[in-house]
DNA sequence: GTCAGCATGGCACAAAGTGCCAGATCTGTC
DNA sequence: GACAGATCTGGCACTTTGTGCCATGCTGAC
């Protein structure tokens, strides 16, 4: 029964968000380390034991609400016009993507920063994202994520700017929003391509060295 | 006294590998999961306290010898030539890296492939020899890699056909060596960049659509 | 020999995760 | 509405993890 599934699954959606809200003030006020998961889960209303039925751990909870980013990036990507170049559709998708959640990440933004337990957290968010760009061109692309590496490779060239600015987003001290460091990056993105476009070209007339 | 200090780290590396050493035998022997930390201190012979000083978990532990990958591959890369282009430099330089621990990596790479819950840690060392690739990049280009993007995107696109045959060779069940796959990564990624230009000069030469 | 500076080991303790079971709550069916 | 089956929850017990603290032992300097 796949509308069952669905359904519980979605339930389990919304506990885990709901959860997860309660949860996050609190260690934004007390700070990341102090609050222990019998707190969270006090402050949330549920037994420690549910608490782990929802996040396998403290930081998991932290980024539960980011789950929904990976699937509408990689629906955002499928969804864009067929004849769009791929790396170009990666880089609209994921800026009405930062547009819808900004203001939401913010807090999540916050905490991050000051948290340093939560840095390689962060890295593995952004490599979940990257990742689902890679399910999602490998489907654009119509070819097998497990057989070919052309997705993978293409995901990851096209998640390069995105990923430089989530970083910056997460980790500098100066408060820039994302949509200017979002901006700043692809600016730098389209140089460093032309360039590496140019050196070919250039590369190609002269004799091959080596 | 910058040399004392030398001299320590370097004990402390050298136990750091000895510890490892003996202790990855026994988690291939009896898989991952099921060896407590007692049972790998016992097995490296100093108590659990000890070995808490020199590795922060058991995934930290199994991934130890790695830390002079990436060293070793910052400083290759920029021991490159001056003239050659950054993206072939850090290819290059990688190649140089598996021949030289191929053999070496074969054990763990074999412990990762069926142990779930070490791919997470394998994507947090793959990430770390990332942002090795845009340290050396960064001294390499002669800019601050806190304040320019440049370094960050440079890399992770010269990284990327590496990260892929990285990700291929921990994950797959076909056990292709390391650098059949990394061939296959690198031509992957040069008729990316070869279709990325042709297209860019393609919209070049038409007028600009949106 | 003595002293300071390490590294180690053992102890104790808080916290993290997990298996198990009993009770509550929600399903759909009659 | 009553029932049976499935699912969710809370509580308990237990192992494992990770860390602070202190006593002990080793090493080189004077």
């Amino acid at each position: 029964m796949p509308v069952t599934v669905a359904i519980a699954e979605r339930k389990r959606r919304a506990v885990r968000a709901e959860l997860s809200e309660a949860a996050l003030l609190l260690l934004v006020e007390r700070g990341f380390e102090s609050v222990t998961i019998d707190d969270l889960a006090r402050a949330a209303g549920v037994s420690r034991r549910t608490f782990f039925r929802y996040f396998s751990s403290k930081e998991d909870m932290v980024f539960a609400f980011l789950d929904q980013w990976a699937v509408r990036l990689a629906d955002d990507i499928v969804a864009r016009p067929a004849d769009e170049d791929p790396v170009a559709a990666v880089h609209q998708a994921f800026r009405q993507l930062t547009i819808a959640y900004e203001h939401r990440a913010l807090v999540l933004v916050r905490l991050v920063r000051e948290t340093p337990a939560l840095h390689q957290q962060e890295r593995i968010n952004r490599e979940h994202l990257r990742s689902a760009v890679v399910s999602a061109l490998a489907r654009r692309l119509g070819v097998d994520e497990e057989r070919s590496l052309r997705p993978q490779i293409l995901a990851t060239i096209a998640f390069a700017p995105l990923d430089a600015a989530m970083l910056a987003w997460f980790t500098s001290r100066s408060n820039q929003e994302i949509g200017t460091l979002l901006d700043e990056a692809l600016e730098t993105f389209n140089r460093e391509r032309d360039a590496m476009c140019a050196r070919m070209s250039a590369s190609r007339s002269r004799p091959r060295r080596r």
